[in-house]
DNA sequence: TGACAATATGGTAGCGCTACCATATTGTCA
DNA sequence: TGACAATATGGTAGCGCTACCATATTGTCA
């Protein structure tokens, strides 16, 4: 009796018999018809398209060592910040034989390594990672996989492979200095749940206000919830019963600003007149807003591309010329922070 | 010299010899440690460490006929619609040994077309596919796959497997019930780039008015751009031009609505007192607005967790009760549309 | 026409696992 | 103690591809 049942779908050899030609024959023409000649390559096509054969991917990727996944590890699914990313790397991958595996690390250390360690395990071409926060031991990991690796989001000291981000230190002080040019000075600060990146804009903005003598614990308002817009109604409403005094407000993300605004408008306070807003990463709505709200754009789309383009240089042999990408941000003045 | 070169990494075979064991004692170790004594388990869980082994899933599927992995496919990715229920399937199967396969069809019936083969030629454990209008060649597909098949967002005549979702018919009836029990009677349309369920809804919408003479075509205002909520400004603006009478406004989403509510804003007209507003799926920001903004409600997170809860289900052989699930919809009563 | 290169095609073995079966070891009972 | 069942372990072959090499066919030039 049959030994091992197989999937029951054609394979590659099925197609070779039916069109008579050799297995190699078929993998070859799936691979770069070119290779191939008209007659056979014709007869080839017609057996696949009879025999409905779908190629597996798996059993190509164990054969060739090389598997066409390229991973990709980001702390949440619902934030836009990783969804444009993601997309990113979608578009960039279209057309290619690359397929994109998605992990969630949760904003959880724990989780991330073990994700990091499981997606090696598919021997993956390649590996994108939110932040340049990640253990020890998965920096080890990564460091030995012998894939390219990409650090997003955050520019630091020594990527583990390459890393295109943005300095969130230096975003932080321009957004601080912007107000301080537009004269607000009690200015407060309003987050949610942080990650690494928030974590150092709020330390900028303490290190940036404290020698000016304008730092004042009560105005900044922080929560373990995750951030939403309801979230940043809540912490806009805590923040003017704590220091009504407040004439600004650095807000960690662009939910929180519109939050705030809408606490705002609910308690008849103008802004900017009365209350200057500022976000962060320049979610499309911020352009949108009545009156619109100043944020600090971050190209999310862009990471994601120059991550997919680098890994497909790297992939074809090729030595970057640089292992870090700065790709900045800018400063969007709106009418929440324009006076006078 | 050597044949074939391996990956380099250490193999099955290489951790069974390090523990002086058969390859298949690993095997077994790793699925079931129960199945292996003490004595071995723990020289095994050793040489992994040493080795630093981490199994290869590929490998493991191509021996097993069974990939442990479900393929998602979506419209887009970076619409929160999506991303809430991606963020379910993804809870879903933490800490089972499913992977989560993601597929962006770009609202583009090929490129579906496409990626049902494509994905298919993984032999994936299950597939969740958005929406019921797939081609009859996808459908056939599907149907001959022999794997579970959920699609989702909407339940129509005759799933191929199962389905899970809403009638947006219905929910666009209610929408405009609510309306006309409001007392708004102009009751405009905007919409942006329109999938098939927002189709079905603008399609009831006509329905509804055009028995009670209340249908005008220049209070609907559609754009092919992809929906944001300055696209959502745009379209308020142009059907103020339009029909400046209009008292209410059904709008395709809730990023539409919220720019609809900006335009209103920036242009004094009073909402809800001048101007109805409804949105669509409730996105959190809706009841942080000021005003509020009434929406349905749509359990998109449900649907990912029912979606992977019948998987699950289906892949330990019980056969469900219903092949079709409707969730339902909740029409969220706000201030844009309280009137008196 | 013959020598050789270029092109097209195929056979075999192996990628790293697990299904399937076989065998060794231990426990249980009369 | 012997017969048998239960448990633990291992060997072999195969999943569906492709790397590597070999060979057949065609084209080119003197």
């Amino acid at each position: 009796m049959g030994k091992r049942k197989g999937s029951g779908r054609a394979t590659i050899t099925d197609v070779a018999e039916h069109a008579k030609v050799g297995a190699i024959t078929v993998s070859r023409m799936l691979r770069d018809p070119s290779k191939v000649s008209d007659k056979l390559r014709s007869r080839i096509e017609h057996s696949i398209k009879s025999l409905n054969y779908i190629p597996d991917p798996k059993a190509r990727a164990l054969a060739s060592g090389q598997a066409d996944i390229i991973g990709v590890l980001i702390p949440s699914l619902s934030n836009i910040v990783f969804a444009d990313t993601l997309r990113a790397i979608h578009d960039g991958v279209k057309g290619t034989p690359y397929q994109v595996l998605i992990g969630n690390t949760r904003y959880d250390p724990q989780e991330e390594d073990r994700l990091i360690s499981l997606f090696l395990g598919h021997r993956p071409a390649a590996l994108i990672v939110a932040g340049i926060d990640q253990s020890e031991k998965s920096i080890q990991l990564l460091r030995n996989a012998g894939i390219p690796i990409v650090q997003i989001y955050e520019i630091g000291e020594d990527p583990i492979d390459m890393s295109i981000g943005l300095s969130h230190i230096a975003a932080s002080q321009a957004m601080i200095e912007h107000l301080l040019a537009q004269d607000f000075r009690k200015i407060g600060y309003l987050a949610a749940r942080m990650d690494p990146r928030m974590e150092r804009r709020l330390e900028t903005y303490r290190n940036k206000l404290k020698p000016l003598d304008l730092y004042d614990t009560k105005r900044v308002v922080l929560t373990d919830k995750s951030s939403s817009v309801n979230c940043g109604r809540a912490l806009m409403r805590q923040l003017l019963e704590n220091a009504p005094d407040t004439d600004a407000v650095v807000c960690a993300n662009d939910d929180i600003a519109l939050g705030a605004l809408f606490e705002c408008q609910s308690q008849g306070i103008s802004v900017p007149d009365q209350m200057g807003l500022i976000g962060f990463n320049d979610f499309e709505m911020m352009s949108a807003a009545y009156p619109s709200l100043t944020s600090v754009r971050t190209n999310r789309y862009k990471i994601g591309e120059l991550a997919v383009e680098n890994i497909f240089h790297r992939l074809k042999g090729e030595i970057p010329q640089q292992n870090q990408i700065d790709i900045g941000f800018e400063l969007i003045q709106r009418d929440s922070t324009t006076r006078g």
